[in-house]
DNA sequence: GGCGTAAATGTAAACCTTTACATGAGAAAT
DNA sequence: ATTTCTCATGTAAAGGTTTACATTTACGCC
């Protein structure tokens, strides 16, 4: 009724208790008795009262917010992610606070705000490095759970798929399909994720018995743009190869740009697989075949594992990786013969 | 060097003051000599002190926190806006907090939850509708700014793209390359900027003398499917347009694709132009001829029409309306001959 | 009846700020 | 020399919660 917002002491008063026992009725219910508890949640419903999170994150020093950072919001792979995050945190009464980067270390330093300030009590890091500089590296970090890829520096239970099975079925994918000559496409930038796809690529190959001699390597930097420069490389050479197996699907796309700027069909003249499965992937023509990322699933673990770090509950596992599936479309075919 | 964090106690006894002039060095400098105000500065950089957020909020009952609602974080349209709006928030000590409410409107009420409990200041809102039940539309609102398109039920500042001035651009696009029977595909979901786009499309035809027998209107739901779906429909008539022009750029994918599957040639046979430059648009072969959104743009002034909101400084402006420019790519030329 | 025990509830302190009001000192005005 | 004013600083309350500790009540048992 009142225009200022009802707070404990109103409830108390018309539950004609002590705002310990309505604290107490709505934390610990079983510490009250049952007529009590219900004249504490009529009270409640009366008055619309929602328990001031600011008081109660002060007497706590405990925040319910949880900061996400990531060097780039605009990233095809951020936003699904985000909604597994987010759907799992406000399950839990946990709200999302967002940051980005750019990759800049003082753009993390300048998050680190929300801890000291205790804004935020734990932290969702996209990037492969703590965003932090160094001075900062000493002091303690907040509880931290490492998405995507894991965390270079510094022990972090980390959530995200299997890059070395999926890029070991994508390369059995393109041998099954007769393919011996294929050229791995990676990533220079030195992302644990994208070395252990260059290994489960090189797994697949060593498996099929595939000589060493015959492999191609080339290092982009995981852009469009580098995914058509490699392709311009490789025409440099004498001998092609007939697929490419792309380290993310952005590569791929630019590999698949490339080959057709230059008058070539896809997949009859070159194979490409990429690795993600961003939206864009189905949209390509034809489509892309790639490794999907489960990253909905990925952001409920990673934020259920964060909350379990909060809870002092000692975690189940601090790695948690997840099956990458095979997402067949139309960009892989049977070599050409020659 | 304790292990807990510093507070404005420990400022003070370091400074050799009370805990009010501490306050007072840090937001009302002027009020304090010079002399203590070093003699602060330098307390605080020895502690490392940072204000407690939760207990400023609790004492001044104001949140430094905005809550930004998208009916979905996975929309193209979505981040980069969003970077603009937390890059806008960050600059004036603001955090910025997510929800998506998956157009559904109980998930809405959830999140206000954030205001009832003094955790969020004000709030962005993506959807052209107030995500909220009906039962709280009658509770005052928390200060509230639209983006991207007019929110529909409750006089709500907003931000958004000049719609009618781009469709009007793209129409006389496909005027000047000699296009005279033009399909538009429209969006029958009731948004005012879908209307608005509509409008600035039949404001061009007019302009251009073109009669109202030969233009042709097709709603869908702006998703890539109704694109395909649009272009379907249209086969089953005895006239066909040379130029689609629709009302957003996964629309106009679709029609791509449905064009494409058909075996027709873009542009040869028929033109196409889009709405928004989603990312993809680049990319698609050929590239998409659209209708910026200047995305970026339109968070900062987003947000800085929010902040002004809650400094209680009356706004300028109410509507901002920003210039959308035309991105010529490949999928625009002249009409086929017949 | 007296005592011990357990369960339910109340009292009050603490969390860290901000700020109205009080205090004190020094300067200007009388 | 006294009063008045201004400026810098200090004191203490308030903001809404949670919780250790104290108190009350009820009950069972000897």
């Amino acid at each position: 009724m009142s225009n200022s917002p009802a707070t404990i002491e109103d409830v108390a008063r018309i539950a004609e208790v002590s705002i310990a026992t309505v604290s107490r009725a709505i934390h610990l219910p079983e510490k009250v008795a049952v007529s009590t508890r219900l004249k504490v949640a009529h009270a409640i419903a009366l008055t619309g009262y929602t328990p001031n999170a600011n008081a109660r994150s002060l007497r706590l020093g405990k925040s319910n917010m949880i900061l996400v950072v990531a060097p780039d919001i605009g990233d095809p792979n951020f936003s699904s992610i985000l909604v597994g995050l987010e759907n799992e945190a406000r399950a839990h009464g946990y709200g999302v606070l967002i940051g980005h980067t750019q990759n800049d270390a003082q753009r993390g330093v300048e998050y680190l705000k929300f801890f000291s300030s205790n804004q935020a009590a734990g932290m969702i890091l996209f990037t492969g490095i703590l965003p932090f500089g160094h001075q900062t590296m000493t002091a303690r970090l907040p509880p931290t759970v490492g998405v995507f890829e894991p965390v270079f520096n510094g022990g972090i239970p980390y959530v995200g798929v299997d890059d070395l099975e999926g890029a070991r079925k994508a390369v059995e994918l393109l041998i099954a399909e007769g393919h011996r000559r294929i050229a791995f496409i990676g990533d220079a930038r030195n992302r644990l994720a994208y070395v252990r796809r260059r290994m489960g690529c090189e797994a697949g190959l060593d498996a099929a018995g595939i000589p060493e001699a015959s492999r191609i390597v080339l290092d982009g930097d995981g852009t469009i743009e580098s995914g058509r420069l490699a392709v311009d490389q490789l025409f440099l050479r004498d001998t092609l190869p007939t697929a490419f197996m792309c380290v993310n699907d952005q590569t791929a796309i630019g590999v698949m740009l490339g080959l057709t700027a230059r008058g070539y069909d896809i997949p009859r003249d070159f194979s490409v697989t990429g690795f993600d499965d961003v939206p864009q992937a189905a949209f390509m023509q034809p489509g892309l075949t790639t490794i999907r990322q489960p990253r909905g699933l990925i952001g409920k673990h990673a934020m259920q594992l964060l909350l379990q770090l909060l809870s002092d509950t000692e975690p189940a596992q601090t790695e948690i990786l997840l099956r990458p599936d095979v997402v067949v479309r139309n960009s892989v075919g049977p070599p050409r013969r020659l």
